[in-house]
DNA sequence: CGATTTTTTGAATCATATCAACGTACGTGG
DNA sequence: CCACGTACGTTGATATGATTCAAAAAATCG
């Protein structure tokens, strides 16, 4: 059911139920297996990802073969390799399932048409990357500001299914510790 | 003179000299003189400002009294309170020019009435953040996953002039270390 | 020039990483 | 459906990088 991707394009234009059947003719429709890679580092990035249920991730890898995950989806969110998807340049991120998936992806081919038929997806896509880039100044104000045991607790307050759904070592990942520290975080916490 | 702000548009949209005419006329241009306050944390952020000539940054002020520095803008680069701007909620940083500056301004009010009169300002804003939102991954991607010194040395490397007109401390609240911490890692760099 | 701001230096302390080991849970093939 | 292997989470000891506080040196401003 594409309900929820549509109340998604409703909250941000307006947007006719013909339009939006047209509009999801370019779109393409998956389901992914926990696991599966929907893209691989040194690709070409071809699509954004809508998650429609389930829950995929993003990870890259330094110079010394550390994985640092970049972000999670779960329902309602997008994922992609922005700047590949964009420059046509090889990605920098893996992007996988970490659970059993229904998504809906835009192909980059059809990305222009898609701005020439359907003008208002400028206005969506605009509103979208407007609150992409304010969340992740508001990630880097506190990544660099707060301390590793005040990040978890804010991410605890803002996304808690996320901790409920996803490895504790994917999120210390995320939070750009270590797993041993997280560990010891979490002791903390229950003491108080 | 505002032909590095017609190339700017022209980097990313096709617009006729009569348009940007037209668009300058829903801009306003204003000198600032250094240390010149253009947004307080506190009020409602009125303003996306485009830098002509000079440089502005912003910065917060967490609960313990520290300031952070979130952005500096230097020539043809733009600084708000977008999430303030957009949500007409208080700002959370200050915008102060670092020297005289020279910018034009795009007021709130008369931002819907230019989505009407030029479409394609959604597709440039559209451009201009997908852009920032990537710029905006890069640095946390950094500020999570290497160390201080690795920080300084790309930022160096990218925006070299920015240690040319900036005080080290506002460079080290931007690094998110103390000026003390950005000292020692520039002796030890001069050793190398 | 004097006053203020900026940068540097040193010593003590704190937060987090690293390395190593162990316990637990989990799913997968037999 | 059990047992084994792998993935995940915790704990301890030690090392490292960055902060804090105090002070002095250097640069800049009016």
């Amino acid at each position: 059911m594409s309900q929820r991707l549509l109340e998604h394009f409703r909250s941000r234009i307006k947007i006719s139920d013909e339009e939006f059947s047209l509009l999801l003719d370019h779109m393409e429709h998956k389901q992914v297996k926990k696991k599966e890679k929907l893209l691989e580092i040194g690709e070409v990035c071809n699509y954004t990802i809508y998650v429609n249920e389930g829950l995929l991730y993003s990870y890259s890898v330094d110079d010394d073969g550390n994985e640092h995950v970049v972000h999670f989806a779960l329902e309602d969110y997008w994922i992609s390799d922005l700047y590949s998807f964009l420059n046509r340049t090889p990605a920098t991120v893996d992007i996988i399932a970490l659970e059993d998936s229904d998504v809906y992806m835009f192909r980059y081919d059809k990305m222009n048409e898609m701005f020439e038929i359907f003008p208002f997806i400028n206005t969506f896509y605009r509103q979208l990357y407007e609150k992409a880039y304010i969340y992740a100044q508001q990630l880097l104000d506190r990544a660099l500001g707060i301390s590793a045991i005040e990040r978890y607790v804010q991410i605890l307050k803002e996304r808690p299914h996320l901790i409920q759904r996803v490895p504790l070592h994917l999120i210390a990942s995320y939070l750009g510790i270590t797993p041993e520290t997280l560990s010891r975080i979490r002791r903390k916490l229950v003491k108080r």
